[in-house]
DNA sequence: ATAATTACTACGACAGATGAAGTAGTTTTT
DNA sequence: AAAAACTACTTCATCTGTCGTAGTAATTAT
């Protein structure tokens, strides 16, 4: 399990990644960023609405509501032109990220 | 120049990693940190001083001063064992974090 | 004389993550 | 039929780490 202060800046990268290929919802996103990190990474439910809320008032993704007849109503997500280009820019910081931490690490 | 958001879990790391070959002051590691990483990383001094705090009321590192006759009086670190053993940790923990964080990036 | 560099300290603000708890509906187990 | 588990989200209060601003103090360069 990773400590949640080395995922800090990529949360929001990693709900928007989710988004990449169509919208879904705070649930499901929890249950595929679980799974695609091999249980290996586990976003708090309260980071991830708080990040939600965060993403929409700057702009990177819309909510929306769907009618759905069955179980409690969910609030859908869907990435913006705007969150798509922060998502690219992210990836490329990570680049750059990367080399500069591994620097710092050495294998004893 | 990286975010310190993104940073952020790996500060004391990289402040050990600065001393895992000998005992240093705050302003020759922010120096160091500076070079090694090319400038793309600039450490905070308020960030610098208050990781030094935190590390040493861990346990990580040793403070003390050299009885030198000129300039301001600077506060030199050590590593210690369990500051050692921290870093290691730290080093096995980025491995698993590049890992995970890698599967959520895509090259657009 | 003044500015720049070295070296550190104090203080307050802020953002993001978290724990605890609650609401509300559906499905599965006993 | 009752209880438990799962789905889906919300509110609130707190904590930690970073950062801006500012100040102290000494040395070196212009």
């Amino acid at each position: 399990m990773i400590s949640s202060d080395v995922i800090r800046g990529y949360n929001d990268t990693m709900i928007l990644y989710m988004l990449l290929d169509g919208e879904s919802y705070g649930y499901e996103i929890s249950k595929n960023i679980r799974r695609l990190s091999e249980e290996k990474y586990i976003m708090k439910e309260t980071t991830l609405y708080s990040a939600f809320t965060r993403l929409e008032k700057n702009g990177y993704i819309d909510s929306f509501y769907l009618d759905e007849t069955f179980g409690k109503r969910r609030t859908y997500y869907r990435i913006t032109p705007q969150g798509l280009a922060y998502y690219r820019a992210k990836c490329e910081e990570w680049q750059v990220t990367q080399e500069v931490i591994n620097k710092f690490i050495k294998e004893l």
